[in-house]
DNA sequence: CCAACCAATCTGGTTAACCAATTTTAATAC
DNA sequence: GTATTAAAATTGGTTAACCAGATTGGTTGG
């Protein structure tokens, strides 16, 4: 068979195709929650790709819980009615890379609620690795250097913080889009830097006194410029 | 060499480890953002594993935004200073299966939030897709049979109607978590079931007459009951 | 002395062969 | 006929070999 490398958008396609032909298998033949899907050798010789494409497709439908597999047994549909499965693969096709504008809207909307549950929740140890945080940014911007790395822990500190391990995970999958496009816009400057030095002091402060109330309010003052930045840029 | 099979949470295990070891790598010999990892090859070897699970943690990396690799060249770091990323890496390698309670936490986030948008930016198609879901649910509760799979269209099609990529993404992360967790703790009953048609029926409107507040207020209704019980299980 | 070029080498990507556990099948004993 | 058991086929998981493009170092022509 010829070889060939692929980039990650033709990639992409492949996959979509593989899993639009597996929804199509799954619908057509009847199988319901529980039923074995045919072999990946099976569906490698009957789609016309290898069977790395295949173990692909499969691992991403399992990563949104639409397949399962089963070491030495075979891939099984998971307990999910056909219904719900025909929706989910078709956000799931037609998911993209995301623009900045969503991301940064989802970022606002992840950390007003992480300052909020934080500073219901904080331990003294969470606090004191914030601090930390906030210490190595101020220093830094004092310092004229650039501190978007200090920043980003600080932030991660306080997700920490809220306790709740599904934010933290989110905050984890949009951070690496709004760093390269933050890069790419120049959204920060110096003088935003020394202004977000007091408006981390008050986040800080606010989530230390157990005011969920007050951080959620100056969470959202630290991130009007973003806001209206983000509300300005054309689609 | 020896063949053995990996159970999914040993797997993650040893990736941990070579991931910790590539971070390890990075901070002792002081790589700076786009210097290139040793091959793919040497690190197996320094690390006695194989290329395989090297390929896998390097995958994760990269998905977090911390890696960089490049076909027939190499892997390099990422434009993401050292601060930046031990921090990150430490979140990742902390990163365990979330809890139901927090998952239940982000999702109602999540569903005030696009319903809000949805309100604001909801297109005709958008409203007719919601209204299909709408009808489908409402059939099938009437007739007593098990709905959750058109309830949870319903909440993707609002998700949808927000506009806002990343957020469907998420719903799409934690869905998952969400759906097994359902079953497990049979969270849903058949009065729920019907009080959900009305419930529904609500956020419908809000959103088509283009009321963020409202939709917001009705959605919160909506997960009264989740939220409840979501606060009332033990950790 | 430098730039252009070429071949040897190294890189990540891909494939095919192999492994062990499972499942199925068939043969056998009762 | 039925239950039991063993062997053969099938399964997903894993590894080693291979591929083509990128890199590198030395060589050559100017």
């Amino acid at each position: 068979m010829k070889l060939e490398i692929l980039t990650k958008s033709e990639n992409r396609e492949i996959q979509n195709t593989i899993i639009t032909k597996i929804r199509d298998l799954i619908n057509f033949k009847n199988l319901e929650p529980g039923d074995k899907l045919p072999s990946e050798r099976m569906l490698s010789e009957k789609f016309g790709v290898s069977r790395g494409n295949v173990r692909e497709a499969i691992q991403t439908l399992e990563y949104y819980g639409i397949l399962k597999t089963i070491p030495q047994s075979g891939t099984f549909v998971a307990n999910i009615g056909v219904i719900a499965m025909n929706g989910m693969i078709e956000d799931i096709l037609r998911l993209v890379d995301p623009d900045f504008k969503s991301l940064v809207e989802t970022r606002i909307l992840l950390e007003l609620k992480t300052a909020r549950l934080a500073a219901l929740r904080r331990t003294n140890v969470d606090l004191q690795s914030m601090r930390n945080a906030l210490d190595a940014y101020t220093a830094k911007v004092l310092n004229g250097e650039d501190a978007v790395q200090e920043d980003l822990l600080f932030h991660l500190a306080i997700a920490e913080a809220s306790g709740n391990s599904t934010m933290i995970r989110l905050m984890l999958i949009i951070t690496p889009g709004i760093l390269t496009n933050f890069e790419k816009y120049h959204v920060c400057d110096v003088n935003q830097a020394f202004i977000g030095i007091q408006e981390h002091e008050d986040i800080y402060k606010a989530i230390e006194s157990k005011d969920p109330k007050l951080a959620k309010e100056k969470m959202k003052v630290h991130f009007k410029m973003l806001y209206q930045y983000c509300y300005n840029i054309k689609d």
